[in-house]
DNA sequence: TGGCTTATTGGCTATATTGCCAAATAGCCC
DNA sequence: GGGCTATTTGGCAATATAGCCAATAAGCCA
């Protein structure tokens, strides 16, 4: 896997033609380390992850046979999370356990729940 | 740009070689349904405009003149905001104006500031 | 120790994303 | 129409991501 380096970000100006306020550095890194959170749960594995965690701890072997991919897969995936900082690895014994570093995955799909049923019901306005 | 194909998805279970319950069919649309939205606010320059649009509607230019990158990059990333149905556009004379679908941000930033707050804060702990 | 289970890492290929420039499209105003 | 501004789309090169297999590491137990 490539390092973990840092995803494109906000452009800091340079280009800016137009005549109106260009983000402050700041601002800038602000939402790159938005993304790079927002970015590490946005896969369906990690996001599936987030929501078993939600009720509790769990290891890689249980997650691997839920979700049903190669455990490198899997391990990979709860490394993303890992580095992100959203999840918390323990290892007991032969295992490693991973849980929630924070109960953010109500407001996480809270969000998320909204957009989709705003296009579904949008949808059914739209076709009766 | 690529077609919207769909991203990559958690597996029907081929591999289950482990004997705990895989996820169902049902299960699987709805995660990947969920990253396609996440995977679409995922992005520095989005979760700006997600933010930006938060507090009023918008035109391109405007938008552009803040980012400070090229026009057709912050078309792009309104276009997969708008294929994802969080934003709506509409076209105004010779401008083309994008709001915020859902009142969304709040819950989804909400959950992004706590990652990073817990992350901040062990981190604190650790280095004193 | 050997054999088993659990998990992570390296290496690789396939695919997706990003962002630029250039070209096309559309509305306004003269 | 012509010239202007605003926006989208096509094309392309650079980079990032995903997921497999193989190899490695580490704990348990006989």
């Amino acid at each position: 896997m490539t390092s973990h380096s840092d995803p494109p970000e906000l452009h800091e100006g340079k280009l800016h033609t137009g005549k109106r306020s260009p983000m402050d550095t700041r601002t800038h890194a602000l939402f790159a380390a938005r993304a790079r959170v927002a970015k590490a749960m946005a896969h369906p594995s990690r996001l599936f992850i987030i929501d078993e965690l939600s009720r509790g701890e769990r290891c890689v072997r249980e997650l691997r046979q839920m979700i049903g991919a190669d455990m490198s897969t899997v391990s990979k995936h709860l490394a993303v999370l890992r580095t992100a900082g959203i999840i918390a690895d323990e290892k007991r014994g032969n295992q490693v356990f991973y849980s929630l570093r924070c109960p953010c995955v109500t407001d996480f799909f809270a969000c998320v729940e909204s957009v989709l049923k705003t296009s579904a019901h949008d949808t059914i306005d739209l076709v009766g």
